[in-house]
DNA sequence: CTCCCGATAT
DNA sequence: ATATCAGGAG
């Protein structure tokens, strides 16, 4: 435990300097916009969400504005970030749910925010961690596959590669750290083709070490 | 486990 | 032309 905490930190020293400035790619001003921009996100990628947003929010600022909207508007302006249909459905409920049971406010705890049609843990981490100031770690597909290649984990299972990353990330450093991870996996650790050749951990890497013995 | 969907990399 | 990418709900 001991050894993958210094791992651990000899990876995060390396993403500190390859990544200086970790924060959210999705643009906002304000946690509503970010919990809408989050939920459009599922399946989808940052820059899409960000063409759609201005847009959205231009006509639709607060949660007002989209639970009275009509769904065809809405369905319009998000149609290219995919799922419209749920998605649709999710921003309304979501809205509804936050003037009803919340004083139009976004929820600060993550059981609220996962009750919440259309946020999961990995939204409600995101608003948790790039809202209010807490320290979440973000689990998405990029940070399931570099923590699993980097064995951070051994797990498929969201949840559990959470707790794995925590053990091993100082807690003042949740945030951040698993943002870095998150990108480091979306520019370098790739899914399709890995840059391994200009990857700043390759010598830290199990992954790597793997290919080589079977060489 | 299946369904929801558009955009892009190959 | 099509495989792959990217979360949540039922």
């Amino acid at each position: 435990m001991k050894a993958e905490r210094a791992r651990a930190a000899a990876i995060l020293q390396r993403l500190e300097k390859s990544i200086p400035d970790p924060e959210t790619a999705l643009a906002h001003n304000n946690p509503f916009q970010l919990l809408i921009a989050t939920i459009l996100s599922a399946q989808c990628t940052d820059v899409r969400v960000n063409q759609v947003t201005p847009v959205l929010f231009a006509q639709f600022p607060g949660p007002e504005d989209i639970a009275q909207a009509n769904p065809e508007d809405l369905r319009d302006i998000i149609h290219s970030t995919g799922f419209y249909q749920n998605k649709t459905k999710n921003m309304i409920g979501c809205a509804k749910k936050l003037l009803e049971d919340y004083g139009s406010k976004v929820p600060d705890t993550i059981e609220a925010l996962v009750s919440l049609p259309g946020v999961g843990r990995k939204t409600a981490n995101v608003v948790l961690g790039s809202a209010f100031g807490q320290e979440a770690i973000v689990v998405d597909t990029h940070v399931r596959r570099v923590a699993n290649r980097l064995k951070l984990t051994r797990s498929d299972d969201p949840v559990k590669i959470e707790a794995d990353l925590a053990q091993v990330l100082p807690k003042k450093k949740w945030t951040s750290g698993a943002h870095r991870i998150l990108l480091h996996g979306r520019y370098v650790c790739k899914a399709r083709r890995p840059l391994c050749g200009e990857c700043v951990l390759y010598d830290l890497c199990p992954a790597e070490k793997e290919k080589k013995a079977a060489k």
